[in-house]
DNA sequence: GTCTATATGCGGATAGAC
DNA sequence: GTCTATCCGCATATAGAC
């Protein structure tokens, strides 16, 4: 009873700190010890939640690609009319890129765990597959589909790009003229 | 004498073969080990040429800049026809980044070390700096100033942002379109 | 579920012989 | 310049008491 009222569960709790924590120091630089002081429970009681640290990084994907499905790429397919979900769509991307330091998680687990951890890879393009077919689905109201889709790919790429750039100028500037022009796809 | 007839030092060697591993692997998941066999030298033996690992990757990234300021934004400045130019470079940048795998080592080393080694970062500006400002000197050929700079940046995450994507997904296609459009800014 | 203690190994770095 | 030996600290992970 007491357990269901909770909004989060001990181990939920622990994959939301990580993500923030793994987005802005990186996969490889974050220690177990790193993680549990965050979270307020003991160093080794992590491993009654996890079974290793490359177990908690993949729940960790995975949240946050449910995030998004749930909360951003839905927006495309809404029953209104275009505009407004691309407006909701940019705002959306706008809050969560700029409410966490740390640039974009899966874009970042790319470049560190490519080489080393290929397990990750069809968790983090089933990401960049919805986000990608979200944005396609709104160009076709307007473009041809193959037309519609390279101008998906394009802004997902000058997006991604603008986040690195945000982070080495510490400017947002970089990261708003991206999605800027992901909206002025279409008016 | 016999020093001097080899094309590169010792020390040399070494910030090239590091540069191939750190792109590929990282800079926190390549130890000083793997560097030191890849030279073929022995571990403590690092130590005779570098400080530390940072100071190696210091001169990698300054390396790399010096690379792509001699070998391809000098492209940008010619006496050449615009065109000519604009196709000079686009050769040159998919030359570089279809030879080696691992994606852009800038790009990783700001995701991986903004947040711990932010000394670091005005070498990696200093990198992005170049590049948009050679686009930038093309692109003003044919628009304002202004214009020209935002299709530069936009250019520039764009291409970015597919060599993550080429990275995930095996696909040559996302960096290349991206490299294509840069060109097509002008013509 | 939570803590203490600890095993174990690796990575960065140094000392010093040759 | 190159190698041997070694120190130290940290990080992952486990065993087991409470």
């Amino acid at each position: 009873m007491t357990e269901k009222a909770q909004k989060y569960s001990k181990k939920e709790q622990i994959v939301w700190k990580s993500i923030g924590i793994f987005r802005k120091q990186g996969y490889f630089k974050t220690s177990i010890a790193d993680l549990s002081e965050a979270c307020g429970i003991h160093k080794a009681h992590f491993y009654y939640y996890f079974k290793d640290k490359e177990h908690l990084l993949e729940e960790c994907l995975t949240t946050v690609k449910k995030i998004f499905d749930k909360k951003i790429f839905i927006l495309a397919y809404q029953e209104k009319p275009l505009k407004e979900r691309l407006h909701e769509i940019e705002a959306a991307i706008k809050n969560i890129f700029l409410k966490y330091e740390g640039g974009c998680i899966m874009a970042n687990s790319v470049l560190e765990t490519a080489h080393y951890n290929p397990q990750f890879i069809p968790i983090i393009q089933s990401f960049f597959d919805a986000w990608m077919q979200a944005l396609t689905h709104l160009y076709t109201e307007k473009y041809q589909p193959a037309t519609a889709l390279a101008k998906a790919e394009q802004a997902v790429q000058d997006i991604e790009g603008g986040i690195i750039l945000m982070r080495l100028y510490k400017d947002d500037r970089f990261f708003l003229k991206a999605l800027k022009r992901a909206k002025q796809v279409i008016y």
